[in-house]
DNA sequence: TCTGGGGTCCTATAGCCT
DNA sequence: TCTGAGGCTATAGGACCC
């Protein structure tokens, strides 16, 4: 039997920003966008201090400033939370060498070959990343990624929440369809309509109605989530597929002069990250999002990878071309995919 | 009224080939 | 030559994640 963590930064993005300024402590912190909670942005991070007003993650900043108008609002500083990031996944490390790094404030760990019980094992983990970087953490441990990172939102914050391969379905069963990771707002609603909302009534939904409403693939991850079922390995190494930039005006815009000059500005960006980090890609590729937020891409692939910025200008210019632009338009975005390692 | 930016993965469709 | 099945590739869109 496996036995896997899943670790889960406690209010991260807030935690990084409170521990430098600590006159920030028990006030309401909201971290999203510029800053500015007049402007385009979501929250990336609430503290708990602000998720008692009913503020949370992806809420626009002007609903948050709406919500609680004293609030401190900080721009997001990504620099600082992923040198963080990278002492709380040394860390880990010191546990076990078997990590996946799941994003700036998680990762898994598989830490069967360790002694101990797991509840032994929950608390070392907790007590390595708070001795290494102040912070506290939530931990889940259980018999595969899936089930982890369930229990680790049981408790938090500072939590810690042990799932048996015994228990496990007795103690998700009541929880609502969307506590399992990759059932996103469309499929809960898909699953309301069929009278399913929680984790144990998607589980006595037979297999052939599943692939009826969801396709075979979908119905396959539908069924072993419901069940607890999770044969995936931690990915313990990774190589980026595609590079991205894009941007929301601040106002709408119908003046293709701006559109044009924004996507010239964020090839040069993306060609220098493409040869910051030693990736050359093949296929060149827009997005377009209309007011509205109706969005649409076009996209080009080469005869040979570049790194060049008047080359990816160019080619983005050609997708632009594609695209009919009768209405305002809201954000514009640039992607380099088919990545590989260049050789200068 | 609103709804960021960086990604991954899956699906549908169309064209081409055998 | 026509028709059709199935595979493969390129493209566009969408769901979901942090």
């Amino acid at each position: 039997m496996r036995r896997i963590a899943h670790i889960d930064m406690d209010a991260f993005f807030a935690a990084v920003e409170r521990q430098r300024r600590p006159e920030l402590a028990g006030k309401p912190l909201v971290i999203g966008g510029r800053g500015d909670p007049q402007a385009r942005g979501v929250v990336s991070t609430a503290s708990y201090e602000a998720r008692r007003y009913g503020i949370h993650s992806a809420m626009p900043l002007r609903t948050a400033f709406r919500l609680c108008p004293e609030a401190v609002f900080l721009p997001v500083d990504h620099r600082a939370y992923s040198a963080v990031s990278q002492k709380v996944k040394a860390a880990l490390l010191t546990v076990s060498p078997v990590l996946e790094d799941a994003g700036i404030d998680e990762a898994y760990l598989d830490v069967t070959a360790l002694p101990g019980s797991a509840e032994e094992i929950g608390r070392e983990i907790k007590r390595r990343v708070h001795a290494a970087t102040g912070l506290t953490c939530s931990v889940g441990i259980a018999p595969n990624k899936r089930l982890a990172k369930i229990a680790s939102d049981l408790q938090k914050p500072d939590g810690l929440t042990i799932l048996t391969e015994e228990d496990a379905a007795g103690r998700i069963a009541a929880l609502p369809v969307r506590k399992v990771p990759g059932i996103g707002p469309v499929t809960e609603a898909h699953l309301a309509r069929l009278g399913v909302r929680t984790i144990g009534e998607l589980a006595g939904l037979p297999a052939a109605r599943l692939v009826a409403e969801f396709g075979a693939a979908r119905a396959e991850f539908l069924y072993e989530a419901a069940r607890g079922i999770d044969e995936r390995e931690l990915v313990t190494h990774w190589e980026p597929k595609e590079h991205s930039r894009e941007t929301t005006f601040q106002q709408d815009t119908r003046d293709v002069q701006t559109i044009r000059r924004t996507i010239a500005e964020l090839a040069r960006e993306l060609a220098g990250e493409l040869r910051a980090d030693g990736y050359r890609g093949r296929r060149i590729g827009i997005k377009i999002r209309f007011t509205g937020f109706d969005t649409h891409t076009r996209q080009h692939t080469l005869a040979a990878p570049t790194d060049a910025a008047e080359v990816i200008r160019r080619a983005a210019f050609a997708c632009l071309q594609r695209l009919p632009l009768d209405r305002p338009v809201r954000l514009v975005g640039v992607r380099v995919g088919e990545l590989e390692k260049g050789d200068g």
